[in-house]
DNA sequence: ACTCACGGGACAGCCCGTTCTT
DNA sequence: AAGAACGGGCTGTCCCGTGAGT
């Protein structure tokens, strides 16, 4: 809805913009940004080199918006959903779920990690770019966190930090792990001891 | 001294070659494969073209070797000293300590997963170099697992393969993060989160 | 007139193309394909890397175009003025005669047996292309050869494929001569046995 | 015999010497100068690249023994046993029917037509050699000729020099065109001609 | 007499980005 | 707004030849 909203309010170039960044994304995203030629999106969007560059005045910049557009993505399909859920630690435990059953936000992997990894000397534009979407994704599971130790389901002990970043990183961990192996068991070891995690944490009933 | 053993016994050309392999490694570690040249390899090691292709035949193996190089001193640097230590649960510690106080195995990261996000599309040598490492390591850990289970130092009900893959998917992952982050805080949470995961596995003294 | 008419018609680019494959025709004919450099064909069309291979995607497609340009030369230049010709015979003989008048087509050499001679190991598409060219050319002298038969001009008794490979080869053998010996004598020989060769072949006049 | 007389004379080195030449001959025939690589030649040899300069100043003086050897071999398989034909025109009639029965002198074809082709342009010292290779080749068959002349055996009015280089430029033509066709048929044309021409040549017998 | 090690240079192909044209 | 044409640069690989060492 808010989607052809906004596809209504486009002109052509900026629609074109668009389909541009969302054939890239999937490019970058495989093959990182120096793997990736502008003759790959050529062939993908059909445009020739002039078309793209009307758009983008730079790789760069055309990779920095198809990340973007990469981490939205990624954002929405590993919350979707979650405004159902009630509960700081459902809501935890849905988005670790959610993560391991719908990995595949894009053919590649997590954008995030790839471009953590991948732009992890130079390219400081993606790499800031990355640091940001971390930050987020830490900011709103630390609030979740917090959220449940206010809320007396977590433990007051519990470091919110702590607890976020070991998620994120168990989970991306894990992905890595599974797309190598080629299979899901890793990314399932990892729930299973997140859940058990999220289990330790969980304050006592109180009577 | 049994480096140096090696060494002695080595002819020039060896020497250059390992001189090689090492001045490569963090070239390769830093930039991965593709964004790698063979002109950085010459600049590091002072050696012209006709010289380095005189001991690999192409910068495919080149990168297999430096990998490989990378990936022991890896091995090395994080299992170093834990024949000193008894006791399978306190060795999964030492383990994990030493990995957060040492993650600078090499300039850029751990190698492994570089190499794992690096050669995910493509390149089937490095990929196959990183599986197998990947899985040697988990073994490790897995047999130290089952180890701590039959002395009684863990609990029964423990899936050995769901705590080893979880150890090293967090750790990885909290290194990702650390270096993106440019902090060790990242990797310090997981390794408090491991630790304490560590304890709830934990077999209850018994009296 | 046909010529300027196509060139009318032409794009720029199209038109870029054909003097490229003008200005590499000599080029590949004189030093080879293997012998030839993009560089060569760099300075002697003026355009950069770039340019060339926006207009042929590889060395190999360039010197086929290039092949195929100097071949068509080489027919016309040998079969000129040959319809005004009566008579079996006579066309025979006057081929034969403008092979020797007019053998430089382009600097190097007949491009046929050059490539014949070049890609003889290797490069089976250049291989390809000079066989077909020597069918042809084997194939309109024998339907002459035939032609004359029926037309009572050349004796029964003579074999049309004989009689054509055999002018072919010597004309080729005796181009390489001359080329060698630089002198047209080698050819000139061959030209007074080859007519000598076809007087013998006439048909005694019927009474 | 006289070669083994040469081999008993020869020192180790000279021996490897002949050995190289040997074996880089077939190579050089086939691929031509700059298709060849010392490379190959190591191969071929089991010799590393200072083992070969000890032995060779440059890539071209290989070459040219090469050739030289190469050239030797041809007139031995092309002459030999001519010593027992009696008469100047069965003489030659033995040439063409040995040329034609026997072509593979060397992998890769004539040698002295490949030289010729293949030093067209530059290589001067390869150039001179297949020019005095055929100069001398085309001399005995003039002298040939020219006894048979005196012998009575062939007409008068015979060019002697236009019939020796008839009779070469047919048999080179013929064995490039069976090269590329891969079949004998266009040898077999020619020496049927070249037998029709000895034909024509022949002085009536006198009564 | 021969191997090992290395330098220096070339070559084909690709890639990013700009400009001209439509 | 998009395509066509082109420039300049870089990369992996190969190749010839030299010199130290054995």
């Amino acid at each position: 809805m808010l989607v052809s909203g906004l596809r209504r309010a486009m002109k052509k170039g900026e629609l074109t913009r668009q389909r541009i960044i969302a054939e890239a994304a999937p490019i970058f995203n495989q093959k990182g940004f120096g793997g990736s030629s502008m003759q790959d999106v050529m062939e993908a969007t059909g445009l020739e080199k002039g078309g793209l560059y009307r758009h983008f005045k730079s790789k760069e910049e055309l990779a920095a918006e198809a990340f973007r557009y990469a981490l939205q993505r990624a954002i929405r399909t590993r919350t979707d959903g979650l405004d159902h859920i009630q509960g700081a630690l459902p809501k935890l435990a849905y988005i670790i779920r959610r993560f391991v059953e719908a990995p595949a936000v894009l053919p590649g992997g997590c954008p995030l990690l790839n471009t953590a990894v991948d732009a992890d000397d130079g390219n400081p534009v993606l790499r800031k770019l990355a640091r940001q979407a971390f930050a987020e994704w830490n900011g709103r599971l630390f609030a979740l966190v917090e959220q449940g130790i206010a809320a007396g389901e977590i433990r007051r002990d519990t470091n919110p930090g702590q607890l976020a970043t070991t998620i994120i990183a168990a989970l991306e961990g894990g992905l890595v792990l599974s797309r190598m192996e080629n299979s899901r068991e890793p990314l399932k070891s990892v729930e299973a001891s997140l859940l058990l995690l999220l289990d330790s944490v969980t304050a006592p009933v109180r009577s």
